[in-house]
DNA sequence: CCGTATCCGACCGGATACTG
DNA sequence: CAGTATCCGGTCGGATACGG
């Protein structure tokens, strides 16, 4: 989901965030939507998930969460970083030694966070191997339509 | 997340999924990453879940859901659908009629989709207030740093 | 009614180079 | 060590126009 979290303002989703503004949603599910997307948008994006994990198990220094979450440029964990801490999900502890030491923590929210996220992740175990079933059926017919 | 979901790929995600196969992952909490993205990936985008949750509650038509889904393009709504519908997750019945007359269902594994989605959202109804605060918080200090 | 096709702007995220 | 700055491609998504 994404890319468009900033421009978006489409609707209701993005903009509730900013301060405690939430009054648009008419129906009940609406409400629901639109908050499950702020979460689903906060966590968003290739790497945050990644991070949340790591920094849920023990705090992390930058460097450390830069060969862990394998693959992540300096530029996106930086972002990604400043992004977690700003939502309160992480605490960005500096230590002004030389050289240069920071910490992140997970805040007990983020662990929370993570704990529903287990959720989502059993749904998707559960049903792995019928979604691959239903895409390769779908290419299938898709690819080769008259036969 | 999302726009990246082609080229994912990164790390431990994509070998986990073809088939069983899950070995390689050294950690417990990196199989877990790996099997929420995809997830997310799946319901990510803006669209997604708003179709979901008009689906989930009953049987919706092509222009029902035009109209309930308040801010989707034809563009979107359609690609949105067939992304759902590759997955499993909304099932597409065509009445050959004139006019035309579409229905799209959702499934099972959606119904229980939108079960643990609760679950998230719950999540964010009760850290809503602390997340706006540590937003402001995060900007005033962004904002007005030497003040 | 139910889409598809095209154009086009916005943003995410990678690579690379530079700093305190 | 821990970032920041810039460039740049790829994709998402909106607007619009056309077709069955």
């Amino acid at each position: 989901m994404s890319q468009g979290n900033s421009a978006v303002t489409v609707q209701v989703q993005a903009r509730a965030a900013s301060a405690g503004v939430e009054g648009t949603a008419s129906d009940d599910h609406e409400r629901t939507a639109c908050t499950v997307l702020q979460v689903l948008e906060r966590v968003s994006g290739k790497w945050a998930i990644g991070i949340l994990l790591e920094c849920a198990q023990a705090t992390r220094r930058f460097t450390e969460l830069e060969r862990s979450v394998k693959g992540i440029s300096r530029r996106m964990l930086t972002l990604t970083l400043r992004n977690l801490e700003r939502d309160g999900l992480l605490v960005r502890t500096v230590y002004p030694t030389v050289p240069p030491k920071v910490e992140y923590t997970a805040t007990p929210m983020a662990v929370e966070l993570y704990e529903s996220l287990a959720s989502l992740a059993m749904w998707a175990e559960r049903h792995r191997s019928a979604i691959a079933d239903a895409r390769s059926e779908y290419d299938r017919k898709a690819t080769a339509p008259t036969a």
